[in-house]
DNA sequence: CTGAAAGCGCTTACAG
DNA sequence: CTGAAAGCGCTTACAG
């Protein structure tokens, strides 16, 4: 997907501020020293004296000197930015993933380069190509459906910490943080059919290895309990509220009837709370189904939803770990982080 | 709130990437031109014959050269970054604004800052004095709660172009986009008087310009229609689905009864919708609610949401173009974007 | 403990 | 049309 060595015009840039004219040289006139001595003051060295310290700080808080980050990365060949590339905000599952990844980039001295892809690969060339330009000392990607499962090789290329999130990308040797699909929509599946139920519905999803993993875990329940798969009831549809109304919809008119149903996600879910509710039909009396992901919002639908909790802020953080770990320690063995999945069963089923 | 000129140690830097080795000058070397040449082919000069810069570009694509855009934003003083700072990402309205303003500022070739500061004013602090030594071409603000007016010109004062959105900071000439608070509300509260409903509740909202504005939309209809205004009618909590919920329970139990209610936003008019499945009421039926934002879900909600839609994704995209403009032209005319309010009606009045 | 010097990777006049 | 030189704001040996 990304061949040429980007050049210089890849984004052009603009907007030129004139940030402050105040350098450490003017500082250094000004407490009657040296510009390294400023340097060194800032950098809180043990090698200058506290009296020299203060009067230095006393002398660039006068003038109002602002320290030039980029001028000392540049120095250093350093770099206090790490890339965190996102496919889908507008499910709020990414949402609350990229809020753990930012929090604890944050915390760590980092700042971040947020790009929303919307799942257009072209676009995520873009960005992650200026990226590496603005030279990120990393990038949390949750790449955008059709990734190549060559990219993670090719940012390592780069010279540049990867995490890849939520969806893998082949079985390369690359970082990961994602969750325990197959399990989690196995649990999902496994507490409907406790729960004497028998033809069991699968609702959205996109072609993708996600899909895959969580339809193996539907089919692994069913068979479990000696209920035959049948392809008629796994629906699948844009992973979201659309998705999700629709092939509701179509389930509901599949007969003999289906009485349950496991959801891609929960905005797939949310989409079918919809639809049943336009039928006069309520999710936990004449209908119960299962989301996935446990996202806020959850907790709060009409009904509120039972799902399989994969915290997704905590996944955020664990990604934002992962990276931070590898670029302590390039070298260090592959690292992977998956959410363990709970039930966490509320009034939909 | 941002006193002491922020010195070197605001934020440590970490995480050193060695880059590229490879420079202009190796490229240069390659192609056996001078370096100045390599830079004026890379910014596509008019100064160099094709033939030459062809094998410029040939020797670059070879030797796996990648622009270094810090180094050429350090010698040009200029820089590529805008910071945008969120309140409340949990919130799909601020998602869905970030995703607008993402867009544009992409499209316009600038790299985005993203941090969020959960409507916690130390760290707000803390992004916007990292933005300001990162050397941010330019911010888009939404204040945490409590934040001072004072803000702007502070900001202004550091030589950033700010453009502040959703939530106004006092009378200061600032850019602004946000939307007519007043005017939404008043539309939502005369729907729900013309619909015949007297006793009209005003749903969660914490204390602020923003709740200000829209409770006068409130009690304009209200008055209008000689309706007396009754402040035991207007329920206030923080503005997220739990506020929603807890509020609407409270609300039904107010006696004579209500019948209807406009909600702070459309998450806590999903938290009010909640409350209603939980006591066997339907919106649209047994009572009407209106939200305020129209964000993605309000449209697949159950039931669907009437509300009041501000365009969210629209107002991202305004936010950026008047920043945008301001950095391209810093002193023209203060710059403003109202989105004008439009009735959506769905089925839960 | 402090100062002079070199250099990070670029761009931009200025000569030729 | 191309090359040598200076400089963006920092940091880091290296002398003193």
């Amino acid at each position: 997907m990304i061949r040429q060595p980007p050049l210089g015009k890849t984004l052009m840039p603009r907007g030129s501020t004139p940030p402050n004219a105040i350098t450490i040289l003017h500082v250094a006139a000004e407490a009657g020293v040296s510009k390294s001595t400023v340097s060194l003051v800032l950098k809180n060295s043990p090698l200058i004296p506290e009296e020299t310290s203060q009067r230095v700080r006393e002398a660039a808080r006068k003038i109002g000197y602002v320290y030039n980050r980029r001028a000392a990365e540049m120095r250093l060949k350093s770099s206090n930015t790490i890339g965190v590339v996102i496919n889908d905000l507008m499910n709020p599952f990414f949402a609350e993933v990229l809020i753990g990844i930012e929090r604890k980039l944050v915390e760590a001295g980092y700042i971040v380069f947020m790009a929303h892809t919307n799942e257009n690969l072209e676009l995520q060339e873009k960005v992650l190509l200026s990226m590496r330009e603005q030279n990120a000392a990393g990038i949390v990607l949750c790449p955008a459906f059709g990734t190549p499962n060559s990219l993670p090789k090719m940012v390592k290329a780069w010279g540049i910490p990867l995490t890849v999130i939520v969806r893998t990308l082949g079985a390369g040797s690359y970082d990961f943080a994602g969750s325990d699909n197959e399990r989690g929509v196995y649990l999902a599946t496994k507490h409907l059919i406790d729960a004497g139920h028998k033809r069991i519905g699968f609702l959205g999803g996109r072609a993708g290895v996600t899909l895959q993993q969580r339809i193996a875990g539907y089919r692994t329940a069913l068979t479990e309990s000696a209920i035959a798969f049948d392809p008629a009831l796994v629906l699948s549809a844009n992973p979201n509220r659309q998705g999700g109304h629709y092939t509701m919809c179509a389930l509901l008119d599949i007969r003999p009837r289906v009485s349950a149903a496991v959801a891609y996600n929960d905005i797939v879910a949310f989409g079918a709370l919809s639809a049943l509710g336009e039928r006069g039909l309520r999710a936990g009396k004449d209908f119960a189904l299962m989301g996935f992901d446990n996202v806020l919002d959850a907790a709060h639908s009409n009904p509120p939803l039972s799902t399989v909790d994969i915290r997704p802020n905590e996944l955020g953080e664990h990604a934002a770990a992962i990276l931070l770990a590898r670029i302590a320690e390039p070298n260090r063995a592959r690292q992977t982080y998956l959410a363990a999945p709970d039930l966490v069963l509320r009034q939909s089923v």
